[in-house]
DNA sequence: AATAACGTTTACGTTAACGTAAGTTTGATG
DNA sequence: CATCAAACTTACGTTAACGTAAACGTTATT
């Protein structure tokens, strides 16, 4: 258990640069261990790149990919804290389904030009 | 009919600022026109921005919104050319979906997370 | 006629998210 | 042991998407 993985392993099972993964860690997303200097990244690493890549395709900058990577091990333990964290958590899901709507809505307009194109294709022929 | 906006009425309607409106101006994305060197936006500017803001939302660039614009006004003739479009408003409909993908998960996340500070906040009653 | 109030252009400044290059160190291998 | 690839640090460069400031023109209102 408890895998590991060089910088160049994790940086092309995710297409991203080496270069990627020390800026993440200088911004305090990523905390691989070191072996002598050497960066070893732990599978817990590995999750968060994940989500924060996947943060990234949904347009969400570092910082908010960061909030949302805290919301998910909250070892929080105050109520105040906890309870804090459930508005934030709300908050974002409120966001999100803004943006599904959004997404929905392009969807439709593209369905529609795809309509519209292909009846003009129709009328060539 | 044909409605005219000056560059305030737009900005604070959609909440940006007047540098924006120029800005994207400069870049292709709008086109007023011009009365007595001040600008004029229409109804159809005025429906490009929304789809620009929209694009924001989803994290696409102001380029990616400006193809997106083009496919929809597809005053385009040549059969090859709504061909090509065709294509596009394809691909372009799969990274939707992608994104769409990636947006639920985000959700099912931020509802298990959800789930486990509630669950802690009992625990602590 | 002076002074807001709004619009315009020009141009330099800013931030996020890396890219790129130069030089150094270290571990593995012929 | 030499060298060679991979990792490291440091630091300056780059692009998108505006922000901000200065300097100016037009209208309209007091």
């Amino acid at each position: 258990m408890s895998e590991q993985y060089s910088i160049r392993e994790l940086a092309d099972e995710f297409k991203v640069t080496t270069r990627t993964l020390r800026f993440y860690e200088e911004k305090g997303l990523l905390k691989p261990q070191r072996t002598k200097q050497t960066r070893r990244y732990s599978s817990s690493d590995r999750t968060r790149l994940r989500l924060i890549l996947r943060g990234k395709r949904l347009g969400l900058t570092l910082e908010e990919s960061s909030a949302i990577i805290l919301m998910y091990d909250s070892k929080q333990k105050n109520t105040d804290q906890l309870a804090s964290l459930i508005t934030k958590i709300r908050e974002k899901r409120e966001k999100l389904l803004e943006q599904k709507k959004d997404l929905d809505l392009m969807l439709l307009d593209l369905a529609d030009s795809e309509k519209r194109c292909l009846a003009e294709l129709n009328k060539q022929d």
